[in-house]
DNA sequence: TTGACATATCGAAATGTATCGATATATAAA
DNA sequence: TTTATATATCGATACATTTCGATATGTCAA
């Protein structure tokens, strides 16, 4: 079950979807494991401090949109695709007309 | 051209969330025109003051997200679906496995 | 075991956000 | 025209977020 107030939450920064858009499709000179992203390479592809990339990654794996893994001193990242697919999914149904028109009463808003 | 930041930043609080779901699907009790929903209606579903929630209304008209309509005294608002469906596309696009996996060398992370 | 390096955490400054009561503005009713 | 009401705006307060430099932690290499 995904928190959506996080996800957005972690989506409304620029910082964090200029990584996401990194992560999904990082440089031909990055290092990638199996299709992970090495941290340094998200480093050298924003203009932030690396505590500040740190911390932006932790907001992102907290609201379940990336996972990491430690390998050796480096950290590898990678989208969650499925998480992406049900937030998805959510914006989806909002984007379908819904009920019915309704008359509204000449006085609409009094109790 | 919607601007994603402000949609995802719209999004991210729950008190709009909760509005937009109250706009996607209202109360019967509720006094519709044409499908738009009566502002006092929005009021008396969520447990904020008058004051946050125009507040919260302007940030949901700005991202694109609801569209408003001055009928009398009353405001009346509706989803725009389109804009709904244009950032679900965005979302979808991360939510499929993208660019092939790379051998790592050893030395990941040296320039 | 020591030194170098990748990443995480801490503390602080600047900025942004949510919320409210009070008040302004616009419209309808009397 | 005056009065009542729906919504927007203002000013203030409390809280959250972004960002950084400094430092701690963990891991490899010598």
């Amino acid at each position: 079950m995904i928190e959506l107030d996080r996800i957005f939450k972690a989506l409304s920064d620029p910082a964090r979807v200029k990584i996401l858009g990194f992560l999904k499709s990082p440089g031909a000179d990055c290092c990638t494991f199996a299709g992970q992203i090495c941290a340094c390479d998200v480093e050298r592809s924003l203009n932030l401090s690396q505590a500040t990339i740190s911390h932006h990654m932790k907001l992102l794996i907290d609201a379940g949109l990336v996972s990491a893994t430690k390998r050796g001193r480096w950290m590898h990242y990678t989208l969650r695709t499925d998480v992406f697919a049900e937030a998805a999914t959510w914006l989806t149904a909002y984007a379908a007309p819904t009920s019915a028109p309704q008359a509204c009463p000449p006085n609409c808003g009094e109790l």
